[in-house]
RNA sequence: CGCGGGGUAGAGCAAUUGGCAGCUCGCAAGGCUCAUAACCUUGAGGUUGUGGGUUCGAAUCCCACCCCCGCAACCA
């Protein structure tokens, strides 16, 4: 049963800062990894930032900063915001790290030689404002609607990698799901971009200098999606194939057809998994910069904990779908399902068990049986449904609670101290269980919970989740 | 135009192969006092987007229409 497992989540572009979008897939990948590691899984998760590109490089000149510094500044922002979530990552890769800038190196040289690469012009629209190509279909009355400038007709180099190749051999992985692509929607909406064939990709730019340079053509760098997607490898050789890849729904296309192409290109197995969770809606709006409307993870876990906030995107958000989140609807998990539904069932029969045992179950009092499906939440956890496995284990603390007012607990003590004892074995069991199953999700409480409700002599517990002054 | 997802109680969502339309929150009433003014019970609230069709029976299958969201080949 000690098998490995690696997991990975998209590096982040560093165009901005970490929202509270990038967090749930951060979060949902770290649940995967904490769980396999609790089943002895030898277990590698791979996260990080993808650094180069034009864009960055006239980010960092208009900020005024050295553009390494722009990118390790960038860089250590996410970083911090996952360690600030409790996000166990093992490696946090950049781009710009020597070793995976060595072997982008190498894998372009593998692809190269094994005659996937070759030269042609690409000619195109270029806005001289958004210093970039456009489409025809972007323009208005022949105009960059943005810059109100007609667009150059620009003929540049580059080296195109030959996608082509490869498009029938995915789409019968992927068909077959040898190359699982989960849910099942997206799986479709790839396969029928594949049915309508697929252009071969300029895979360098020779007018971006921050990039990694091609090997055996300085002149250009390598495209900054190239680079990115060898992360995955580079980052985990030893671990390679991935099991799965976590990734948002705008970069679906890049993960299941031209990471696979680059893959079989260079002779590499493909991962086992691609899972690809839905967008965040904040308040019902499209999570935004140019808009302001985002939210700073590290806001939320300073006023809330790790802990909730992790439980809130679990819990309300399904990973297949869209879901929205909003500062209410934190609140209303923080106060509905942690303080009062779990916080409060550890609070009073803590104290129940502290004031008229002091602390110690007898020897010799067995629990009133107990019986919760603890299959099922592994399965959820398997099949991503980490919002119907956090509802199933709520259930249970709804039923501690129950045990609780139904047996008359407090009025128990008074009148049959031994089935006090017992009912109290029952519920401080019942939480034992809960907090195994939620370690993966709120690892911090859990492991509070378990060292509370396992002591020998059991204390009034401090409440786990505090009422939050508005 | 095309591809994909969706429209179910005030809000957010669920309903294996068609078979009494459910859950959470909120709201209302009652109970309890161990607990973080927490907990438990009960109740109200729906013509399942619209119009047709198939069927003994449709949220579910078929047709048409309306509305919302995502994607649409170098936007990293």
């Amino acid at each position: 049963m000690n098998q490995k497992y690696y997991i990975t989540t998209a590096i982040d572009y560093i165009n901005g800062k970490p929202h509270i979008g990038h967090s749930y897939e951060k979060v949902a990948a770290d649940v995967l990894a904490r769980f396999n590691r609790a089943r002895g899984n030898e277990t590698r998760f791979l996260t990080g930032t993808d650094e180069h590109g034009a864009k960055i490089e006239k980010f960092a000149t208009e900020s005024g900063v050295p553009i390494e510094q722009f990118a390790a500044e960038a860089a250590s922002g996410f970083k911090l915001a996952w360690d600030n979530l409790n996000v166990s990552y093992d490696r946090f890769i950049r781009t710009t790290d020597e070793d995976h800038i060595k072997v982008v190196e190498e894998l372009i040289t593998k692809i190269k030689d094994n005659g996937y690469l070759y030269e042609a012009d690409y000619e195109g629209l270029y806005c001289v404002g958004h210093e970039a190509f456009i489409t025809e279909k972007d323009l208005v009355d022949g105009l960059c609607p943005e810059h109100k400038k007609a667009p150059d007709t620009i003929k540049e180099k580059n080296w195109f990698f030959k996608v082509s190749a490869f498009t029938d051999t995915i789409k019968n992985k992927i068909e077959s799901n040898e190359l699982v692509i989960y849910p099942e929607h997206s799986k479709k909406e790839i396969l029928a971009m594949l049915e309508e064939g697929f252009t071969d990709l300029a895979a360098t730019r020779p007018n971006v200098k921050w990039g990694i340079p091609v090997p055996w053509d300085k002149e250009q760098t390598v495209y900054v999606w190239v680079d990115a997607l060898i992360n995955y490898y580079s980052g985990g050789k030893d671990f390679w194939p991935a099991d799965v890849h976590v990734i948002g729904p705008d970069i679906a296309k890049f993960h299941c057809i031209i990471w696979p192409a680059l893959l079989l290109a260079a002779d590499l197995s493909l991962p086992k998994c691609v899972a690809i969770h839905g967008f965040l809606t904040l308040n019902h709006e499209k999570i935004s910069k140019s808009t302001g409307n985002i939210i700073d993870p590290n806001d939320w876990v300073a006023k809330y904990g790790a802990d909730a906030v992790r439980y809130f995107l679990l819990r309300e958000v399904p990973f297949d779908t869209h879901g929205d989140v909003s500062e209410e609807k934190l609140l209303a998990r923080y106060d509905g399902d942690l303080a009062n539904g779990l916080g409060n069932l550890v609070s009073r029969v803590t104290t129940l068990v502290e004031k008229n045992l002091d602390g110690v179950i007898p020897d010799g009092i067995e629990p009133t049986a107990v019986a919760l499906n603890e299959q099922d939440i592994d399965k959820l956890i398997e099949e991503y449904k980490f919002h119907e496995a956090l509802a199933k284990i709520w259930e249970w603390v709804a039923e501690g609670n129950k045990i609780v007012d139904e047996n008359k607990l407090w009025e128990l003590a008074k009148t049959d101290l031994d089935k006090f004892a017992s009912v109290s074995k029952e519920v401080l069991l019942i939480l034992e269980i809960t907090a195994k199953h939620l370690q993966p999700f709120i690892p911090e409480t859990a492991q509070k919970i378990l060292d509370i409700v396992t002591a020998k002599k059991i204390t009034k517990a401090e409440p786990l989740f505090p009422r939050i002054e508005a």
